[in-house]
DNA sequence: CCTTGATCTAGAGTGCGCTCTACCTTGTAG
DNA sequence: CTACAAGGTAGAGCGCACTCTAGATCAAGG
């Protein structure tokens, strides 16, 4: 087990580009990062699991901004674990409201759907109050 | 009921300001925008509908280009309704490849606010395989 | 030595989806 | 006639999250 990465080794085991992990290191997201005798980046092996964790946030639609807040805390410790636990909560209960938009949306996408596949199999076009009328043939 | 809006009762009655409906427009985003004698941009109640539907096809997570190219299609009247029900159908897949990794990242979110809990009611942090240990205190 | 490949810093550029500014025209009321 | 609100156009600016460029440096191999 290779403890110490380089900047090239953890882009190819996170899926970041190199650029976008000095970018990341810039905005304070990845705290503990040290450098060898030429001033090249040091890694560690928990980078990787910190990295992926930073991926959930973000496919979760969190900030970077937000995710700073959390590598700060993160970074001061084990006394912050009751804040974090706070983030993620709220967090958390966003995400459930952007799944519960996105489902009542999908639900609407669905009716507009199945109004085309009415359309489709009557040969007429059914009451759609939607479309203008300029956009009907 | 008033058949024709100007721009600031559709921007009030859409929740839209009126520069995003010039700048929707000139994306290609609203056909059949008319004009009055001074010029002045001339709505109808019909496109209240299809800017709530632009609306729900944004929360999904549409791209302004492919909402113009579903306008097109509308645009061309009922000819082409077959690929507007085709656009939607695999819309509505992404919509649900979305929100199920929205899913998966909830999950993972909740483990991490397990973790936290855990740690608060027996006072010893858990084992973690995520934090670079220069976060731990 | 010299070259090669990886890395370094600072800063410019990109794509998206608006948002705002500047300045001009139009319709209505006093 | 004047004032004023609403609307018009063209185009600059913005926030986000990268992405890329330019030019310097460094370690290892031939």
């Amino acid at each position: 087990m290779v403890e110490h990465l380089s900047i090239g080794e953890i882009a190819r085991e996170t899926g970041r580009s190199i650029h976008a992990l000095r970018w990341y290191e810039a905005q304070g997201l990845i705290p503990g990062v040290t450098r060898d005798g030429g001033r090249r980046r040091v890694y560690r092996q928990a980078h990787v699991g910190w990295l992926r964790f930073l991926g959930r946030l973000k496919r979760t639609g969190m900030s970077v901004g937000d995710m700073k807040a959390y590598a700060a805390l993160a970074a001061r410790g084990g006394a912050t674990a009751g804040e974090r636990e706070a983030m993620l909560t709220r967090h958390l209960e966003r995400v459930d409201g952007e799944i519960a938009a996105l489902a009542e949306a999908r639900r609407l996408l669905e009716v507009k759907i199945a109004f085309y596949a009415e359309w489709g199999r009557s040969g007429r076009r059914p009451p759609d109050p939607e479309i203008p009328p300029e956009l009907r043939s």
